[in-house]
DNA sequence: GCCTCATGTCAACACTTGTTGACAAATGTT
DNA sequence: AACATTTGTCAACAAGTGTTGACATGAGGC
């Protein structure tokens, strides 16, 4: 790993966590840069700037080729990486990169087109029965929901998304969602 | 209504507008003025401050005296409120006004105690059954996951929450959620 | 040694932010 | 009319933002 290569990856980690925890607006890139132990000129060496640094950081936070290999059914990998628990802290995971940011006035848009493109849409194709449409925005939902009300709101009694999906509230509500008909 | 109220709720409402469209952080206090065609300055005179404008429209946003009515079963009380078809556009609604600002590095800890103080505790002891805390939490869950879910990441096929609560989508959700035993 | 290119450092830039104080205009009171 | 109080206007401020360009330092090739 050249030198180069080092500081781009160590910006591109800290900008995930800055992006995941403030939002694209209120990350500053000093603190990013800081956090890297880098100039912050090096951002606009690297990425062009703070637009093209989200971007290198979105494209990574939505890299999941798990999810498009057959051999996994995909809700329940879907479950598995939505509620991942190798991630250290919430503040950091993907589903928060992206609720944060979803609605930005300048990096809304293409946090929901790489969504869609990367992550709905693969989704969709790939579930069987009827309502498909219905039961993903629900399943979506229920994720998101569940996600916010624990990490953001912080309301006691929420289970914790974390301890894998074997929490029976979750699931339960995970069930309701799929199993939805008429 | 005197002239110094008129631009005082003027200010107020552009407020709460700017802060449940772009959250505390990202809302300009010159853009919040010029919307209320009103000068920047007054808003130090009238409210102290940026922090002094965010908790006069939160305060404002958080008083549902009808929740605490007991002529009023509180959940459907709570499902009408939360899916409110006369707010005009979900961008200023109450949700998001307090979804987009709950993690706030500076407003956020004063947003998560008022929805508890004002919204949540009064409806926990209101009530019944078992499992109250659980039950809430996914009450809650659900509401918010429909509407970033619709609203924030534009998934079609989410039933639209200002169609009344008759949409069976999501009153299946919310059935589930309340009726979650063990 | 000398040159070249990659990499890093630093200071400045134009801009926006929230806030303040001096001043003007309007309104009410005696 | 003359004064006092309220209400509004304007310009400036210090601080923070993303970005840029000039310069310094490093490593590898001839």
């Amino acid at each position: 790993m050249s030198k180069s290569e080092h500081t781009r990856s160590a910006l591109l980690q800290s900008a995930t966590r800055q992006f995941g925890e403030f939002g694209y607006s209120n990350a500053s890139l000093r603190q990013i840069a800081g956090q890297a132990g880098v100039d912050v000129a090096l951002i606009s060496r690297y990425f062009g700037g703070k637009l093209g640094l989200f971007d290198a950081s979105l494209k990574e936070c939505l890299n999941w080729p798990e999810l498009l290999d057959p051999a996994n059914d995909p809700i329940e990998t879907a479950i598995e990486k939505f509620t991942d628990p190798t991630s250290e802290d919430h503040k950091f995971s993907t589903t928060r990169m992206i609720i944060l940011n979803a609605d930005d006035p300048i990096v809304g848009e293409r946090v929901r087109t790489a969504l869609f493109d990367k992550l709905i849409n693969p989704l969709e194709a790939r579930m069987g029965g009827t309502h498909i449409k219905e039961r993903l925005a629900m399943f979506i939902a229920v994720i998101v929901g569940a996600s916010i009300t624990r990490y953001s709101l912080q309301v006691p009694g929420m289970a914790d998304a974390d301890a894998k999906i074997h929490s029976r509230q979750l699931r339960h509500l995970i069930d309701a969602a799929l199993s939805f008909k008429c």
